[in-house]
RNA sequence: GCGCCCGUAGCUCAGGUGGAUAGAGCAGCAGCCUUCUAAGCUGUUGGUCGGAGGUUCGAAUCCUCCCGGGCGCACCA
C-alpha cells in the first residue's frame, strides 16, 4: 500500500466514524508546497452531509485520523478547512518500491468489480470509407474501453452495423449505377445515393470477377447483388482500417439480425405490456413526453413499417439482457437530440438511469498548411481516416484524437501532428520515453531488471526528482478519474505533464557515473514504465529511441 | 421559434464533479550544446474566465436572462 492509499483509507475510516460512511476521498497534490505534500478538501465537502463547519469537521477529523507512525511529519489545516499532509522525507520516495514491484500492473484498480459494461463505438454505416470523426469515435471509445478495463470492469468493444436500412439502399443503388456505367449503359446515381470514387472501384472489381454478365442481371436481382458485395466490401475495408488504426471489437452486432431473432416483436409487446404505448393517427406511439423527451415517438407509422427507433430500442434491450449493468454509445454530435428519447425508452423498459450513458464527439475539421482539408477524393465526401492515418502515422492520429475533450470542437492541424519536435505533444511525450530507455540502452542493462530494492533512495533529494516522484505517485488517481468520467484526455495531460518534468530532470543531471545512478535508475525505469503504460492505454506506441 | 453542446492569455486548450493566489502548450521576448538524444532545457510577457444578475462561508464550475458560435429539431436513417 503506498503513502497515498494509506492517507486515503484512514481519511475514510475516520470520516465514517464521524457519521459519513462510503466517502469518496479525494486526494490531491498542491500547487504550493506550503501546502504540504498532500492535501484533502474532505471536510469542505462533508461540510453540507454532516451540516457542521468544514474547518470544525477538518478537526474532528485530525484528532480520529490513525495514521501509522513515520508516515506523516505534520498534518495542519489551512484555508477554509483543506487538511494538509507534510509526508516524511523517506516517504515522498517510498513510493518508487511499490511502482517497481507493481511493474505494468502499476495504477490498476478494482471499482469496477468486474461488473459489465458495454462499449458501442464507431457503429458507421457499411456504406463507405470511414471518415476522421468516425477516427476520433474510434480513438475515443477504445479509449474509454480501456480506462474502464483497467479500473476492474469487464469491458466489450462493440460495433453496430445498420445493414438494414434506406442508407444501405442507397448504397446499393448507387452501385449499381456505377456497374451499368462502366458497362456501358446508362446509369444515374440516385438522389442522396453515394458519389465517392470507391464504389467506381468496386464496380470495377465485380464486372473484373464476374464478368460482364453480371451488368445484365435484372435491375432487382442486379441492387440485391449489389447490395451484398457492397456491404461486405465496405464492413472489410472498415475492419481493415480500424485494425490498422489498432482498434479492435470483441462483437459486431448487426441490425439485420434483430429482425431475424424477432426482437422487434418482443420489445413492441413489452413496452405496450409496461403501458407506455398507444395508437393514434394509424401509427403506434410511445409515450416518451412522460420519461423527459419532449414529444411522443412513434414506432410503427401507419403504412405499417417501424421507424428506426424501434432496433434500436431492440438493440438496447438485447445489451441489457446479455447482462451489462452499463451500456456506452459513442455518437457524432448530429445525433445528440436522439439521447432523450432514447433514454426515455430504455426507462419505460424498467431500466435503471445510469444503465445508458452517450459520449458525443464532436466534428473534426482538419487543417494543412493554414487551409481546411474538406474532401477526399475516394470517399467523395469528408477527409478519410486512411487518408489522414497514413499521412500522420496511427500514434499521431490517435493522441490528437484523445487530447480534447470529446464534446470540444476540434481542429486536427496534420502539420503540428507530423512534426518531429517538442511542439507535438505526442513526440514530446514518446522522446520522454525515448530518452529514459536511452539511459539503459548506455548502461547496458535490461529496463525491466531494475530492482529497488536495497537501493538507497534517500539521495534523491533534488526538487525535479521530488517532484517527478510525487507525479508518478498520482498515476492511479488520474486513471481512476479519468475512467469515471469516461475523459481520456485526462491521460494525455498527465503524460505531458510527466514528459516536461522527465525532460527537465534529464537535461539537469546525469544519471550513468553519478553517486546517485542506482537511485537515479530505479527513478528512470519508473518514469519509463508509467509514460509506457499510460501511452499503451490509448493506444500509442512506446518507442525504445526515436 | 424550441432543445443540446460550447465561449477561459494573441492561438490551441486544461481546470480532478463548488475550494486555497485561474493553469499548460504554442506563438513573442531573453538565454542554454565538450554530457545518458539540443528531436531538448531555463527564464519572461500576457486574463474583466462572453456579459448581467442570483444561490453560499466560497462560483470559471450551480440557477436565470442576454450576446456570440456549433449541432439537432420527421410517421427520414
Amino acid at each position: 500500500m503506498t503513502a497515498l492509499e494509506t492517507i486515503r483509507a484512514a481519511l475514510a475510516h475516520a470520516a465514517s466514524r464521524l457519521g459519513a460512511s462510503d466517502v469518496e476521498v479525494a486526494l490531491e497534490r498542491p500547487r504550493d508546497p506550503t501546502h504540504g505534500d498532500v492535501a484533502t478538501n474532505l471536510a469542505l465537502t462533508l461540510a453540507k452531509t454532516l451540516g457542521q463547519k468544514p474547518r470544525a469537521i477538518a478537526e474532528r477529523l485530525v484528532a480520529t485520523l490513525e495514521l501509522p507512525p513515520g508516515l506523516v511529519r505534520k498534518t495542519e489545516i489551512a484555508g477554509p478547512g483543506f487538511i494538509n499532509f507534510f509526508l516524511a522525507g523517506e516517504q515522498v520516495v517510498g513510493v518508487l518500491p511499490s511502482i517497481i514491484a507493481a511493474g505494468k500492473d502499476y495504477g490498476k484498480s478494482d471499482v469496477g468489480r468486474k461488473a459489465k459494461v458495454n462499449v458501442e463505438f464507431v457503429s458507421a454505416n457499411p456504406t463507405g470509407p470511414l471518415h476522421v470523426g468516425h477516427g476520433r469515435g474510434a480513438a475515443l471509445g477504445d479509449g474509454i474501453a480501456a480506462l474502464l478495463a483497467w479500473t476492474g470492469w469487464s469491458v466489450t468493444r462493440e460495433f453496430y452495423v445498420n445493414d438494414a436500412g434506406t442508407q444501405i439502399d442507397k448504397m446499393a443503388r448507387s452501385l449499381w449505377a456505377r456497374v451499368q456505367q462502366q458497362a456501358g449503359r446508362p446509369g444515374a446515381i440516385p438522389e442522396g445515393g453515394y458519389h465517392g470514387e470507391y464504389l467506381n472501384e468496386l464496380a470495377a472489381t465485380i464486372l473484373k470477377k464476374e464478368g460482364k454478365r453480371f451488368a445484365d442481371l435484372p435491375e432487382d436481382e442486379g441492387v440485391r447483388r449489389s447490395r451484398e458485395i457492397g456491404v461486405s466490401a465496405q464492413r472489410a475495408e472498415q475492419d481493415q482500417d480500424l485494425r490498422e488504426f489498432g482498434v479492435r471489437f470483441d462483437v459486431v452486432s448487426r441490425e439485420s439480425t434483430i429482425y431475424e431473432r424477432r426482437l422487434i416483436d418482443a420489445t413492441l409487446a413489452e413496452l405496450a405490456a409496461k403501458g407506455h404505448t398507444f395508437e393514434a393517427d394509424g401509427a403506434l406511439w410511445l409515450r416518451t413526453t412522460a420519461l423527459g423527451d419532449d414529444k411522443d415517438r412513434v414506432l410503427k407509422k401507419s403504412d405499417g413499417t417501424y421507424t428506426y427507433l424501434v432496433p434500436d430500442i431492440a438493440y438496447h434491450r438485447d445489451k441489457h439482457q446479455r447482462g451489462f449493468v452499463k451500456a456506452i454509445d459513442v455518437w457524432g454530435a448530429d445525433h445528440h437530440g436522439y439521447i432523450p428519447r432514447m433514454r426515455a425508452a430504455l426507462q419505460a423498459l424498467g431500466y435503471p438511469g445510469d444503465f445508458f450513458h452517450v459520449e458525443i464527439v464532436q466534428l473534426v475539421r482538419v487543417m494543412r498548411g493554414g487551409e481546411e482539408v474538406r474532401f477526399s477524393k475516394r470517399s467523395g465526401e469528408f477527409v478519410s481516416l486512411r487518408d489522414l492515418f497514413e499521412e500522420t502515422g496511427v500514434d499521431a492520429a490517435r493522441y490528437f484524437f484523445l487530447m480534447k475533450r470529446g464534446d470540444s470542437q476540434f481542429v486536427f492541424d496534420v502539420d503540428l501532428a507530423k512534426s518531429q519536435t517538442e511542439e507535438n505533444p505526442v513526440f514530446y511525450v514518446q522522446m520522454g520515453h525515448a530518452r529514459m530507455s536511452g539511459i539503459f540502452r548506455v548502461a547496458g542493462r535490461e529496463p525491466g531488471s531494475v530492482r529497488a530494492d536495497g537501493v538507497d533512495l534517500s539521495v534523491l533529494t533534488q526538487p525535479e526528482e521530488i517532484e517527478l516522484v510525487k507525479e508518478l505517485a498520482e498515476f492511479p488517481d488520474v486513471l481512476r478519474r479519468a475512467a469515471a468520467a469516461y475523459e481520456p484526455h485526462r491521460v494525455t495531460g498527465y503524460l505531458e505533464g510527466l514528459a516536461r518534468i522527465a525532460h527537465a530532470w534529464y537535461h539537469k543531471y546525469r544519471v550513468l557515473g553519478e553517486p546517485e545512478e542506482a537511485a537515479r535508475l530505479v527513478l528512470a525505469r519508473a518514469v519509463q514504465q508509467v509514460l509506457a503504460t499510460g501511452l499503451s492505454l490509448l493506444g500509442i506506441r512506446a518507442p525504445e529511441r526515436m
